[in-house]
DNA sequence: GAAATCATTTGCCAAATGGCAAAAAAGGGG
DNA sequence: CCCCTTTTTTGCCATTTGGCAAATGATTTC
């Protein structure tokens, strides 16, 4: 549907692990360790608190699993082809997991934003190559659980299970949601019902990202958008 | 995008629960009994064991609170605004779930074939009203678990969560798989992969239907289709 | 099996979108 | 501040899809 000019988009996958910079212990520790642990992991717990309740011996178990990871712009997070096997959850930035359609034009499948889960769950879940690329589009800082780390917690903590089911549910019915109405509306009831809802992504991402998510080409977009005016 | 002409929606919801039609006891009983729990729930015990392996009791625990449920070409199994707490799984026939879109269209989300859970998990899991229409499209015959049948599992049959999570994922990532291209590829396309992909379907699901889950007009994928001739 | 109803196709023309290439605008690095 | 690169807009025209209404085909009902 749309032809996307080059972007650039360097493969080169320059992201790392970049150490844990969790220096979180068990409340008994001193208070700064305390402070940077509210501060790092405070938007994932009050993610996670949405789901169900959970001690304090429990948040600590699953922040010791915790890794963080920051990617610049442009970087990729997961490339197509290769087994994910982590779980990640987005802190600042935004992210776009795109594939190749029928003719080899990249389409964004959708966009990841601030305080949601990042994971390729058919990659992590049945260990298979993934179908999709995730890069990230501005800097980004993520949390990031390895999948030994993500299901040891089945063991220790109680009712894991549901709160993963209920964070899984919701994160892929809220992809359902968003991809329907991208079949059933006009490209400028798309584009402004876009910018309606996702205000806060729409000048940070780049035309021609956003025209393959809506179907349509830049060009189409750009044009929409002078009509608009 | 598509308007529809008027089908024969009954809105009436003549469907009932036709009575557990299930005579199976545990496996000591009668021979004749044996055979009818196999047969009627047989398809839906080879879906949950792909997801994990169950003993027999287990399956007994989880077959004596199904019921079966059948209904006629165009009947309602929910209505949108309604609070569903049915989860069903389709043994025979096809359903399509729909919605209104911004003009007031009616418009196929999906459609649901035979060997795949049917329910609306945002309805389901959180009480609320549902924003989906789900009607049969062919008579189709269901099983169907309350929500507080399905909820006490959880209770007795270890690791039914899990097995609960591995079914809800795969079917929503389905879904968000069958969507992505209808947006990223053009009508001919979709249809022709619709054809290919769901080839018992096809006969049996009205153009209409087809047309606006494809996100076209009926009359443009009657050309499409004359064009292929 | 004739009438009525429903489903699908088609004609005609308008509107929306695509393809390509060039121009304009915006942004980044020295 | 200027040059270079990237991003976005625009012009021109072809193609696709939509809207509407009528015609054709299929199915049901009595």
């Amino acid at each position: 549907m749309s032809k996307l000019p080059t972007h650039n988009t360097n493969l080169r996958h320059r992201a790392r692990h970049s150490g844990s910079k969790i220096h979180y212990s068990s409340p008994s520790c001193c208070r700064g360790s305390l402070y940077d642990y509210l501060a790092t992991m405070k938007a994932w717990i009050d993610y996670i608190l949405q789901f169900g309740s959970l001690s304090q011996e429990q948040l600590d178990l699953i922040s010791q699993k915790a890794t963080t990871l920051e990617l610049r712009k442009d970087e990729y997070y997961l490339q197509a082809g290769k087994i994910s096997r982590r779980f990640g959850f987005l802190m600042e930035g935004i992210m776009r997991v795109s594939y190749y359609n029928s003719k080899e034009e990249e389409i964004t499948k959708y966009f990841v934003d601030e305080n949601n889960i990042v994971v390729d769950l058919q990659s992590f879940d049945n260990d298979q190559p993934s179908a999709a690329n995730v890069q990230a589009i501005t800097d980004c800082k993520l949390i990031v659980f390895s999948k030994q780390g993500w299901e040891g917690l089945l063991g220790t903590v109680t009712g894991w299970d549901q709160l993963v089911r209920k964070i899984i549910s919701k994160a892929l019915l809220q992809k359902v949601e968003r991809i329907s109405p991208l079949v059933s509306e006009d490209a400028t009831t798309r584009y402004l019902s876009f910018m309606e809802k996702y205000p806060n992504m729409a000048n940070r991402i780049p035309l021609s990202y956003l025209a393959s998510y809506l179907g349509i080409t830049q060009s189409s977009l750009s044009r929409i958008r002078k009509n608009i005016r």
